[in-house]
DNA sequence: TTGACATGCAAGCGGTCGCTTGCCTATCGT
DNA sequence: ACGATAGGCAAGCGACCGCTTGCATGTCAA
């Protein structure tokens, strides 16, 4: 299991999260193009790919296959973790 | 402004943090030795203080100087981003 | 079956990260 | 003043990271 610290130090990883938290179950080439129109994000498509590796691999992101569609799915559980072990006032 | 993510996707950093959150405004040959001998992290002094270079430069602890002594607080403010931008279940 | 589409796999490269090494400054006790 | 202590500064090095490049796999439409 990945490292749930180490998947969201890349930004460009964050803004892929952020992504899956607005529009969740996307694929490859959709997160590809709305990383580029409203993110600000240009990564060519095995980047993003990869990124994605690193995310599933923190539990961050679970792939579901159907036919040649690959849909992406976020789980923020993890980063739960992260407030636990250092909380902030009031929480 | 650093980044606050990548300032905790170090494990040594995040050991560090883990200490001043349970005994705050330590010095940095405190950090050292407590770090040797309760978290079973063995970093020198320049490591340990090119650590606290990034989490100061984060916003996550502050250096207070006074005569020979530098003393570090920690400040676990700038983590609430997180939680905040991707909400788990019931927060 | 053929071609186009969506994705996966792996080697290689430049840049950054964490650490070491070496030397320097500043403060306290005597 | 002198030595010891606490810390700072900067260059250099190996390892890892993110990305590109090239090719292979698998699926759907005609």
């Amino acid at each position: 299991m990945g490292d749930v610290y180490r998947a969201i130090a890349d930004p460009t990883r964050r803004a892929i999260l952020d992504e899956l938290v607005e529009r969740d179950g996307q694929t490859l080439f959709e997160l590809c193009t709305r990383l580029v129109t409203k993110h600000d994000v240009a990564s060519s498509r095995q980047a993003v790919s990869q990124h994605l590796d690193v995310l599933v691999d923190a539990g961050l992101v679970s792939r579901r296959r159907e036919g040649r569609y690959t849909f992406h799915h976020v789980h923020t559980a993890p980063l739960g973790e992260i407030p636990a072990r250092w909380p902030t006032t009031g929480g």
